[in-house]
DNA sequence: AGGAAATTGTGAAATAATGCACATGAATGG
DNA sequence: CCATTCATGTGCATTATTTCACAATTTCCT
């Protein structure tokens, strides 16, 4: 294969989740894997791990499996995470500030280089990161001096639609937002929206058949 | 229809994603809603809206549209978000106090009873929503005392898949993962793993096509 | 060297999800 | 009271994704 010949979102996805055990492997575990033991550690068809890979190209060895740290560096640059990204967010309340704080981001070469707030108590306070929070209004300038691509909303949901609107404007490429609501952007911005809530309403509703004995199990996420 | 045959895993995904323009509208909005207009606020197409409710009843009238109020307390009736849930939380850092002292959870009838660690200078101290944080060895204990039902892990990874583990035998049948690990529990229990970072690795793959005019628009989520 | 065992890559089949298109029923207005 | 308009519910075609199953390679063992 290794034409893009339509590659299914769900195995992008997917690639994302395999770097997952494979990471660890890395660390103390066999040079290689077959697809087998790979599916199996994902939780999937192992048909699906080599027709996954199989999209980008001949990952494996026949007869014997894939080298593991060939194959993660390869589904690092499949999925661009073998650079450094810079990141700015907007909304320095507590979901923001356990973002910017978090290490594991820092750690998968996304960094954190501008933090945003309306808020003017707390503009100018310095995180424990290292970054200051700068004024809402300064958006457009630093995003473009400092060229960030990617924009992280965590501000609440009245004021998510228009500091997207605000990050677009600013050239930001891609938005990652955490409110509650549907953001739009009116031009090319990708947006992914991650809402808690969703998640939790799709496990309350897969526990409620639970008791009732129907089928509804679901493959994990 | 209405009967469940097999329903799609997507569907349910899309419930809960109905009633968030549904809840907006509820307040100032139209009394009446088209499957088109619900369709076009969630990105989504007419017949899939449609279809998806059509799956549980027959919730419109024809020529006229759907009840928003009506509509809605069908989908939580669905969802089972129209009653209460109790939640206990593991790994009070700073994402679980960010999850603990969210507003919109209580709003949506997700409270938090229980919160634990396994940090000792954690162990005892009162959080500003007013729950104790308790020592991660009660968790069997409170669980069943409270016979909480959904379990949120929010520890460093290496302690999820052992968390997990003690949540299960404690009763609790369905945890919200946030810990960038795949966990797994031996007895019936559902997961449901919320990885941020796959979140941004799916935006930076799509953002990398994006420049180089490759047609990998994804839908947005 | 040659056969057995292992495991990939992939066409084809099976399964699942989406979207079209239209019959059906409700409301409106003359 | 009939015609027109509107919008649902749904059978069916289409499109997308997953899984099967097997030829193709590689390794290992004798
Ligand atoms: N905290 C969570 O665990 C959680 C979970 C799910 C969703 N969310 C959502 O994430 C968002 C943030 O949650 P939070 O708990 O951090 O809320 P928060 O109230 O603690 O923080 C919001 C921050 O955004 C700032 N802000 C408001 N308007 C702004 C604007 N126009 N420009 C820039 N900054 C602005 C506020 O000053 C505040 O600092 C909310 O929409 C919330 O619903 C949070
Ligand atoms: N902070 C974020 O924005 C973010 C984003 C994505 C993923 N995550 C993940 O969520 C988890 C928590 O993130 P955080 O930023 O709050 O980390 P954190 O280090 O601030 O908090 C972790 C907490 O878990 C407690 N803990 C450790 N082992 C425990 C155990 N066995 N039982 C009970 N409690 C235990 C610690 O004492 C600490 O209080 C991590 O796995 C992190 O990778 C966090």
């Amino acid at each position: 294969m290794t034409k893009d010949s339509k590659i299914p979102n769900s195995t992008i996805e997917r690639l994302a989740f395999y770097s997952r055990p494979l990471e660890a492997l890395l660390k103390d575990g066999p040079p290689i894997i077959s697809s087998e033991k790979l599916a199996g550690l994902c939780g999937v068809n192992a048909a699906q791990v080599r027709k996954d890979l199989a999209y980008f190209g001949e990952f494996g060895v026949r007869g014997v499996g894939y080298e593991i740290k060939a194959l993660l560096r390869e589904i690092k640059r499949i999925l661009g995470t073998d650079r450094k990204w810079t990141l700015c967010i907007v909304g320095i309340g507590n979901l923001g500030i356990s973002l910017v704080e978090n290490e594991n981001f820092r750690k998968r070469g996304y960094v954190f280089v501008a933090a945003f707030d309306s808020d003017a108590r707390k503009v100018g306070t310095r995180l424990p990161c290292g970054l200051t929070v700068e004024h809402e209004g300064n958006i457009g300038k630093v995003v473009k001096a400092l060229e960030i691509k990617i924009g992280v909303i965590t501000t609440p949901a009245r004021a998510a639609q228009r500091v997207a609107g605000i990050l677009s404007k600013a050239g930001i490429k891609a938005i990652l937002n955490f409110a509650p609501i549907q953001v739009r952007t009116p031009e090319r911005c990708i947006i992914e929206n991650v809402d808690f809530s969703v998640r939790l309403e799709n496990l309350v509703y897969h526990l409620e058949r639970l008791y009732k004995g129907e089928n509804t199990r679901k493959k994990q996420t």
